[in-house]
DNA sequence: TAGTGGTCTAGACCACGCC
DNA sequence: GCGTGGTCTAGACCACTAA
């Protein structure tokens, strides 16, 4: 604000670069700024809010450290989106034991729609009536069977997903999400616990009845921490292990 | 550089800050600026170095991000030390199953000195003639037993410790290691899986043999990244669960 | 009151991607 | 060649802490 200094009336609260952020955060939120496009350049924000380029910058550099967005020499910066250029282990830590990265594959078992449960309800913050998509799938790593998942999706938010074929689903959802329902998971809760195998875990893993295994119950949100995903994932560790860096 | 510029040598390697970045975790790494003191002021390392202050502010910055150092306005910035700041769930994601965060109480079982095994020396870095004190705990949370511990030090970069009575160790094994011997842990790595309970998970932890139990393998580091703490937790996950957050 | 980090501005030059 | 973000500088004022 070159003019106006010298009483500047704390119009909003905080400092510039974080009204900058929040603004910014509120107009992604809403669905502007489609990821295929840039959002307007520093020079243009700056312009647009009535601060310098160094505010907009900040602010913008703090999104990216978070992955909301994603800044490109030259070209310009994105709405972060899941695609090929996102890091695919960012939302995936279970790796080899040896730490080594695979990607794993996935077979739907199968796609239901029903009334959503209590647990689901109060996880996923949705009316006791509403209804739920639920996808069952298995998932190998190393070509072993190794994680049998449980997916429970709000139909509201994805309307006409229940219709698909459960051969149409793709092994990463969270594409699927954003590009068919302008869903864009940004960041995810897990709280991991042991369990003893059940007869699923025994008929779909191949596990013996009561093996201990690790169950990952994991809460998805979008930008503004609406839940939109509940996922239950039950894991056989015998080949396998979560890995959590703790920076 | 005020005088020298338009022929910049690109003397190191990368952007400025990063070098002071680099110059600055060498020192810290090294031992001097002792946790109780302040680094020297922006100005005066931008003195040092030959760099603007701004740029002394972005390594700084990025480090605080990192938890590498912790800035207080108008004290200065200081080595991020373990204690009564320091935020105690950094390292610690067992909670409740509510989510609730409870710090847990430690009762010492054993402490001896021996050799490392192959297993220990590989994780640890260590000679396979290296000596290691092995401490063994229980920890309660919310007044139930819950978590049984393997602590594993290499001896040497821990001089004294195996002499210590069981009943001297603190709580927060981290700040001992800072206080009485300069290592101060500044990151972790944890890899999960889910095993059955054995005899001493039975004795010490109230479990029904071959029940499901949660194990946590730790790697704690110093800066440099050197290993200094092998840490293996075997948790009773019926009334806990490990938090994760993916940002 | 002196000194520290926190915010904000202004403007330079560089590296990169695209047309 | 133009526009983008990336780096670096310089200097202003503010907020906080400690002596």
């Amino acid at each position: 604000m070159p003019e106006t200094w010298g009483d500047r009336p704390r119009s909003g609260d905080g400092p510039l670069y974080r009204q900058v952020r929040e603004a910014l955060l509120r107009e992604i939120a809403q669905g502007r700024h489609p990821v295929t496009e840039p959002l307007p350049s520093e020079q243009k924000l700056a312009a647009r809010f009535g601060v310098a380029q160094g505010t907009v910058r900040r602010a913008l550099d703090e999104m990216a450290r978070e992955n909301l967005v994603i800044r490109h020499q030259g070209r310009g910066t994105f709405v972060h989106a899941h695609g090929p250029d996102r890091d695919r282990f960012h939302f995936f830590h279970l790796l080899a034991a040896d730490g080594e990265r695979r990607l794993p594959t996935s077979r739907v078992l199968s796609m239901t729609q029903r009334r959503v449960t209590q647990t689901e309800a109060l996880a996923l913050r949705l009316s006791p009536q509403a209804r739920v998509v639920e996808i069952k799938r298995v998932r190998d790593l190393m070509a072993r069977r190794a994680v049998l998942e449980l997916i429970i999706l709000p139909d509201d938010l994805f309307p006409g997903l229940g219709d698909l074929n459960k051969t149409q689903l793709p092994n990463t959802l969270y594409q699927l999400y954003q590009d068919r329902f302008a869903v864009i998971v940004h960041r995810a809760v897990e709280k991991i616990t042991a369990e003893a195998a059940g007869p699923d875990d025994v008929t779909h893993l191949g596990l013996d009845r009561g093996a201990p295994l690790l169950r990952i119950e994991r809460i998805a949100q979008t930008l503004d921490g609406t839940p939109v995903e509940l996922r239950i994932s039950r894991c056989d560790t015998t080949h396998l292990a979560y890995f959590s860096d703790l920076l």
